[in-house]
Order: structure tokens, then sequence, then C-alpha cells
DNA sequence: AAACATGGACTACAAATGTAATCAAAATAA
DNA sequence: TTATTTTGATTACATTTGTAGTCCATGTTT
């Protein structure tokens, strides 16, 4: 019995460059750092080494081009985003997604295009369990 | 210009302690342990370590009582949880609540009872930005 | 009172993390 | 072609985290 896909950590560093890369990849290391740069004050060899930490995780893919890397995540944003969303609502909000939007709503402000979003999803979800 | 509040860090094995004392606090060390039983299968000695780490972070305070100490957190659920949402989701999301309440939507399914919250809180939101 | 149990304080120690520096091989410049 | 630069690989090192063990003082049992 293989061990599944135990779930990969990755560390707070180590998903600002994972981020980078799903904003658009493959890219070279020199790329990834350049885009890092607006928002983070990281040396190079800083983030050389996230790379092949993620690389080590399985986390992200690369090909050689010549005597560079070009690296690319080897999973979706979308999936690590849901399966993160589930487990914090679950931790902190013992699973309700509601609690969650009402601190959401409380601490910061909705916009009327995220109320409009929400109300879409919930016209959506009537639609489906009528 | 003193150094305010920089946010405390709570490592995950130190949120589940935290976590029962939000249930309910003051508590001993031996009722925390007790409590963790049920869901950690912890050793009474980690504990206590965590116990003491969050003292030093200023996340738990306590009194004496007689030789024992009865701990209570100094922060409220309601503000962590609310902060964590925001950096949540704004680490993930860009700070869109609805592309998060999406994606667990998607993920897990919600129930009725959820999406009456939902429709609650978007009606207080239209009640309150005519 | 002597012995033992108990609770917090302090110590331990490996793995993960943040943050780089060094090394070696390959590409480039002089 | 020799020196220099560049790139990934390897090594470094302090801090945090998970997970306890040991010490010491006080409370409890005989």
């Amino acid at each position: 019995m293989s061990k599944m896909s135990d779930k990969p950590e990755i560390s707070n560093a180590e998903f600002e460059v994972l981020d980078v890369l799903w904003d658009d990849h493959p890219a070279t290391s020199n790329e990834v750092i350049a885009r890092l740069n607006d928002k983070k004050d990281w040396h190079e060899k800083t983030v050389k080494t996230l790379l092949g930490r993620l690389v080590k995780k399985e986390v992200l893919g690369f090909e050689k081009q010549q005597r560079q890397y070009l690296y690319y995540p080897l999973i979706a944003k979308e999936d690590y985003t849901k399966k993160e969303t589930t487990s914090f609502v679950s931790r902190l909000f013992k699973g309700k997604i509601a609690p969650m939007v009402a601190g959401f709503a409380n601490q910061n402000s909705l916009s009327k295009q995220d109320v409009d979003e929400l109300k879409a999803l919930i016209k959506k979800w009537e639609e489906n369990n009528d």
C-alpha cells in the first residue's frame, strides 16, 4: 500500500515563491527573484533556497533550459486554496462558513460587488437545490 | 516610539491549547490536559510546555491558586479569528471574500442553514447600505 | 517527621523555517 | 585561453516548533 500524497507542508516564505509562479509560469529563478523584489526584500540566495525546497517537496517541477531551470507549479492554486480554506474554516469556525464571513465583514467592509458575488453564489446554490 | 503589540505568532500546537481555554476558563493545567486528551494524544509535559510558551508570548495569563496556576486567555477568540481570517483572505484570495466562499462551497457542501445564514448577513448589509 | 507525589521551571533535542554564504561546473568575456 | 561571472547544489546557522525529560520546591501520605 503506497503512502499516497501526504499533503506537502508549504511554509509562508515558500508560499510567496509558489504564488508568483502561479501568476505566471514557467519562469527562471531570476524571473521569480525579480517579481518577488516588488513585495519582498529577499536576497537572491534566499529565493533560490526556497525554490530548491519547493522542488524537493514536489510542489514545483522544472525543466532545464541550457544552464537555467524553468520552474512551474505541480499543484493547482485552486486545489491548494480549496484545501487550505476547508481546514482553516474547520479549525477556526467549526467548519461553518457563515460565521467566518460574518467576522470578515465585521473586520473589513464588504463592497457592493462582494455582496453581489455572494448573492450570485447563493442563487446558484438555490437553483441546484430546489 | 514603543513597539506596539507585534502579533504573537501562535503555532498549531499552541493553538489547540489556547482553543480549549477559549472554550472555558480559567482552568488548571490538568483541566487543560484532560480536555485535550479527547482530541490530541499529547504527553502531559507537552501540554505544560505549550502552556508555558503561550504565557511567555503573552497569549495566556494565569493566577496562582495555592500551588497550581489558573490559566486564561489574554486575547479574545473573536479578535484572533477576525485577524486570521483577514490575513488568510488577503493572502489566498487577494482580499476578496466571495471567491473564498465559492471555493469552500465547491469543496464542501453548503447546508440550507449555511445559506440562510449567509442570506441573513447580506440582508443586514443591505439594510445598512441602502 | 520522613518519604513520596505533584506542579511549574528549566533543559533537551530533532525537524522545519528563515535567511544566506560557499562551492563547483558551465557559460561568457577579455 | 584564461579570468570572470552565473547558476544550481551544498552547507551554514539561528530561531521556532513539536515533543518530552529532569530538577526543585512544595504539598500530601504514612
